[in-house]
RNA sequence: CGCGGGGUAGAGCAGUUGGUAGCUCGUCGGGCUCAUAACCCGGAGGCCGGAGGUUCAAGUCCUCCCUCCGCAACCA
């Protein structure tokens, strides 16, 4: 009875370091989609894995003098540990270094060089030799290289270079006859106007370290992330040589990705697999990221923020099922969300402990106290409260098909939800209390109850893709273990006649909101002890020598006539007045910096900045106010000229 | 200058093809006691960023503007 195949993928995550509610988020939602499909009777394939190459692997094994092959086992053997122990539902896990992913993408390689796809050229980046890494220009920290913070040159190294620009007309084809192929539609009109501002081939290959997939024509190279990368979601079902599994289950019927590689899976991916004919994707979806603090969520913020983002953490104290709810029913799909500990436990609470748990458990409590523990049949009339909360009830699951069909997940979690408020209401509006009182209301009294264990059963089954441990436990509790789950069970009433409840613990204890939080942001606080900071290498004191700092003061400040970010600045700084140029105008307004006496790099070789010479670099202060990262000027009343040392 | 996305009740958000403005939380008042002090009902609170326009009718369509956030570029 399988109603066909169902091809899903996460994006392959680089282990460069642990994994955080961002990832988590993504994988998550996959696994609900996944488990929903197979529930509803679909052959369903879920790919997730990791990327593993890349200089930044290199280095960072190098760091920590072991092979890139060990870092990233060690990763990786974490990341494996964290989906299972949130019970992530892959069928398959494919890492870039297997044997069997690493001969196939050698073999697209040559699909695409033989067809003349892919060509030798020259790649023209920054360059810093000490690193011996090219960076391109939004890499690059302050101008300098991003790992040692020295300066960078502009280098040419050669490279081979896949025709993406060839396919341009065929994308922008593809998103007009088939505009499902990329949503959320804000997605896609992003990449259209992307396309329309033409493409540059891309550079597949580098000599410049050698932890990647050998090209097969030139030892000298390997090849370069989205080569290597994109291809694993073809090659982990066995392209081209053994095609069981391709044969089965490509095109994927969706790829899951965040919106900052939507470019990629949208543009770069279709475009290789054109080259090398093979039929495409049908989708692919962008979501949006979970803010914390208003940026968007990393490894570094982590250490800042008092909001927890570990999601061992959150799952130790609060459980898989409800850290997967609030991810899942939090928020839009394809839109960015705030993140913040104290929203993710009101949900919690008000949702599972309140509004769900609580329900089971009244309910239960009444099944045992006024029907000696077993569900009653249904007595006589049926009132129009009864049938309203029957038409809620079994209507809910095709409500969550739609909305699942759309990645709505938390609308299909809130038509489940409206079963569950509906049934609370019941009970106020029946009062089984009151019937109880009264012998001649036993009728009553069994057909409120028998609804009520009825809607929970229902609520058992829609859950299950979502929480299916929770739906375990509410199944014990109503004396369904015996049953297994069929989704079609969501759409009929009176299936439960006579089982024997049992009150469990609480499926969602409620939390003590004031506590957590505290607790949570006690987790995340700075440590007393004295920790040295992490710092960029030792310089020689000649280094630091170099440079000549003074005092300056800030006669006038002005908007960048050509630039939105950038102050131009007239600094007096004794008998020199100078231009010096910064790019803080989303921090002050120009004339709140005027008479300043700030601290000038007065030695810095001049730049032209849109037009305008900046002589020198004025020296600001990291800060966060209102959760947002600021600058502030770091000011003396030395007189101005005065050098500093 | 460019590309994209927002600006809707105190907060966070929904508002499909234009037809009385909704949800969750908070707040105020009430009900109930089966239940995890949970649950249920009711009230207050919005000129839907601003200005024009189309229309019998606009949060919803068109134009312009203001403002916030990403991306790209300039930020050293």
């Amino acid at each position: 009875m399988s109603k066909g195949k169902y091809y899903i993928s996460t994006p392959i995550y680089y282990p460069s370091s642990n994994l955080h509610i961002g990832h988590t988020y993504c994988t998550v939602m996959a696994d609900a989609m996944a488990r929903f499909k197979r529930l509803s009777g679909y052959d369903v394939h879920f790919l997730t894995g990791t990327d593993e190459h890349g200089q930044k692997i290199e280095t960072i094994a190098k760091e920590k003098g072991v092979t890139p092959q060990e870092y990233v086992d060690g990763v990786v053997a974490g990341i494996k540990d964290l989906w299972k122990t949130m019970e992530i539902s892959y069928d398959d896990f494919i890492r870039t270094t297997e044997d069997r992913h690493v001969k196939r993408v050698q073999e697209i390689f040559m699909k695409m060089y033989d067809k003349g796809d892919i060509y030798k050229g020259e790649y023209e980046g920054m360059y810093c030799t000490p690193c011996e890494s090219f960076w391109t220009e939004s890499q690059l920290v302050d101008g300098k290289c991003p790992d040692c913070g020295r300066p960078v040159q502009k280098a040419k190294e050669e490279a081979y270079f896949f025709k993406l620009s060839k396919y341009a007309d065929k994308l922008l084809e593809l998103y007009e006859t088939n505009p499902e192929f990329l949503m959320p539609d804000s997605r896609r009109n992003e990449m259209t106007a992307f396309i329309k501002q033409g493409l540059e081939d891309l550079c597949v290959s580098r000599s410049t370290f050698d932890w990647g997939i050998p090209v097969p024509v030139d030892e000298k190279h390997v090849i370069y992330v989205w080569l290597d990368a994109l291809t694993n979601y073809i090659t982990a079902l066995g392209y081209p040589d053994a095609p069981e599994q391709y044969d089965k289950y490509w095109p994927a019927n969706v790829h899951l990705v965040g919106k900052e590689i939507v470019r990629f899976h949208s543009i770069i991916w279709p475009a290789m697999l054109m080259s090398i004919e093979v039929p495409l994707p049908k989708q692919v979806l962008g979501h949006g990221w979970l803010l914390l603090g208003g940026e968007k969520v990393s490894k570094s913020k982590a250490a800042k923020g008092s909001d927890v983002i570990d999601p061992v953490v959150l799952i130790e104290r609060y459980g898989i099922d409800a850290l997967k709810y609030f991810l899942l029913r939090e928020y839009t799909f394809g839109q960015d969300g705030m993140f913040t500990n104290e929203v993710m436990l009101k949900r919690m609470n008000y949702d599972l402990a309140n509004d769900l748990g609580n329900l089971l458990s009244r309910t239960v409590s009444m099944i045992e106290k006024y029907n000696g523990g077993f569900v009653p049949d249904p007595q006589g009339e049926e009132t129009d409260i009864d049938k309203e909360l029957k038409e809620i009830a079994t209507t809910a699951g095709k409500k969550v098909e739609e909305h699942m069909d759309k990645f709505e997940f938390n609308l299909a979690l809130d038509k489940i939800w409206e079963a569950v408020r509906r049934a609370n209401k019941y009970i106020d509006e029946n009062m089984p209390w009151v019937l109880a009182k009264n012998e001649a209301d036993k009728p009553r009294l069994d057909t409120v109850l028998h609804n009520l264990a009825e809607v929970l059963r229902i609520v058992s089954v829609l859950i299950y893709p979502f929480m299916h441990t929770t739906s375990d436990k509410m199944r014990k509790q109503l004396g369904l273990w015996y049953a297994d789950v069929v989704w079609e069970d969501a759409f009929t009433f009176d299936m439960m006649s006579g089982e024997q409840v049992k009150k469990g613990a609480a499926i969602f204890p409620r939390l003590d909101i004031e506590k957590e939080l505290e607790e949570l942001y006690a987790m995340n606080a700075p440590k007393e002890e004295n920790i040295p900071l992490e710092l960029k290498d030792d310089i020689e004191f000649d280094d630091f020598d170099k440079i000549d700092l003074r005092v300056g003061t800030i006669l006038e400040a002005e908007k960048h006539p050509k630039a939105d970010k950038l102050l131009v600045f007239q600094v007096q700084m004794g008998t020199e007045k100078r231009q010096i140029i910064s790019g803080v105008a989303n921090y002050f307004k120009p004339e709140e910096c005027v008479g300043k006496n700030v601290i000038v790099v007065a030695n810095l070789k001049p730049r032209k900045l849109r037009g305008l010479e900046s002589k020198g670099m004025i020296i600001f202060a990291d800060d966060i106010a209102d959760g947002k990262e600021v600058l502030k000027f770091v000011t003396t009343d030395a007189n101005n000229g005065n050098p500093v040392a």
